[in-house]
DNA sequence: ACCGTCACGGTTGAT
DNA sequence: GAATCAACCGTGACG
């Protein structure tokens, strides 16, 4: 079987099917193996994805992707599986070794949040006016994840993912329970809403974890229904404490990094009142989507003395620190080298190889990524979320990380807006924006660098 | 062409 | 330790 893949034009493709029928796997779909080290993005692609001039002819189904069971290793399980049951050192190593292929040719891993720092990126080319088509494709994240992220970040002011996984902590507690009573016998005909208001007024509960009317209703005719009986809880042991944390803590990925270096959860959910320790933001932050906001971090960060270092470590592991940093503004570099891009790139799961951290810029092949961390595929190049070969004007790497402490360079932001540009010759659709300010002024102007998802 | 939305298949972590 | 459940994820398709 030969097949021939390569670009016509910018995003359309060439295929050559000479002999359709080797090459595919059981089944009736029809999919082609190949090894994931293409020298081009390779893509999923759906018959209905073709259009007229396509050399492909198909009757069934055509997937042409880097997804898993694309291995060159074909003999091996598909890894996208469920894989709760494996090993996990088998898992990670599965895991490191496989992801997936958009049709961008963004690698991703399914299920899995994408990288904060592509997290950072799509928000950082939102707020310098890139629209959101072009941000997926420069990026190679699907639009309906940037959109999402993006529908996220208005909404909450954070880039980062849910809570993932877990169950919901029961918010009638032995103490919530407990107060329940009390209020039931304070005042036998008070009602369920009444003791409601009054667990949020005397503070037992907060908003997010205080119980239903029909939850407290149901405690009232199951728990309290005769207040004669002892509370099975105190009957047996001391109420236990309060959860710590509000159940919609900010998901946290579970691998090393210094900014959260026991790897668990933490944080508040995005929108969540962060409690005290962190470094809160109001919602009204000063122009929570302009420019200046994202890039005014540093001045947060100096208010918040989280530079100085003077909270007893230069800037708070907690995950829900970042989050609220998030609609302020990303950490300059400077400001945030104390944990330093390295840091946040090595962000979860996405370890990034060190001396020539590609970009935002270098996409590779899910198989080409290498796989030192546990959830795969991001594993390398971490920003590298765009093939040297990559289709798009923006070669450059727009948004390419330079490292630590090295401000993105005005060629950068040229880049960037040359794809922006040229990917649809729109003139100042936003003639607000930054963007389409000199770099340095915008350097000059926050006095900071932008911070880099990867370098 | 763009964008919001949603089904889908997947992962995760508490129970 | 496995199963279950309910949360989340990003993709891809649809309108």
């Amino acid at each position: 079987m030969k097949i021939t893949l390569g670009f016509k034009g910018c995003r359309s493709w060439k295929v050559s099917w000479e002999r359709a029928t080797e090459g595919l796997q059981g089944g009736s779909a029809a999919e082609l193996r190949l090894p994931l080290r293409l020298p081009f993005p390779s893509r999923s692609v759906s018959s209905s994805k073709w259009g007229r001039g396509s050399q492909l002819s198909l009757s069934v189904p055509l997937c042409i992707s880097a997804r898993t069971r694309a291995h060159p290793d074909c003999a091996r399980p598909n890894p996208s599986s469920r894989s709760g049951a494996r090993q996990p050192a088998l898992r990670a190593a599965m895991e490191q070794t496989y992801g997936e292929v958009n049709q961008l040719g963004g690698v991703f891993v399914n299920g899995r949040p994408l990288p904060n720092a592509i997290r950072l990126r799509i928000v950082e080319l939102a707020q310098l006016g890139i629209r959101p088509c072009d941000i997926s494709r420069q990026l190679r994240v699907s639009h309906g994840c940037v959109s999402k992220i993006l529908a996220r970040y208005n909404e909450t002011g954070s880039i980062l993912p849910g809570a993932i996984g877990g169950s919901k902590p029961r918010v009638t507690t032995p103490n919530v329970v407990k107060h329940i009573r009390d209020y039931k016998q304070g005042d036998p005909g008070i009602f369920a809403w009444e003791i409601r208001d009054r667990l949020l007024a005397d503070g037992v509960c907060d908003k997010y974890n205080v119980p239903s009317v029909s939850s407290i209703s149901r405690i009232l005719r199951n728990k309290i229904g005769n207040l004669s009986q002892p509370n099975p809880y105190e009957a047996t042991k001391q109420p236990p404490p309060q959860p710590a944390l509000p159940y919609n803590h900010i998901y946290q990925y579970p691998y090393p990094n210094p900014m959260s270096p026991t790897g668990t959860k933490m944080g508040n959910h995005p929108g969540v009142p962060v409690s005290a320790g962190h470094v809160s933001i109001p919602r009204s932050w000063p122009s929570a989507h302009s420019v200046s906001n994202i890039l005014g971090i540093r001045t947060f960060m100096e208010q918040t003395g989280a530079l100085s270092g003077t909270e007893g470590s230069a800037y708070s592991p907690k995950m829900e620190d970042w989050a609220g940093v998030n609609r302020t503004g990303f950490p300059a570099t400077q400001a945030v080298n104390g944990i330093d891009k390295a840091v946040m790139e090595a962000d979860i799961k996405y370890p990034q190889p060190t001396p020539s951290l590609s970009t935002v810029g270098s996409f590779l092949p899910a198989c080409a990524y290498p796989s030192s961390n546990q959830h795969g595929v991001y594993g390398g190049p971490g920003g590298g979320y765009l093939t040297p070969g990559h289709p798009w004007p923006a070669q450059g790497s727009p948004l390419a990380h330079h490292g630590p402490g090295v401000a993105v360079h005005g060629g950068d932001l040229a880049a960037a807006m040359a794809f922006k540009h040229s990917s649809r010759e729109v003139a100042d659709r936003k003639p607000s924006s930054p963007v389409g300010k000199p770099q340095d002024t915008l350097n000059s102007l926050h006095g900071l660098s932008i911070p880099t998802s990867s370098s």
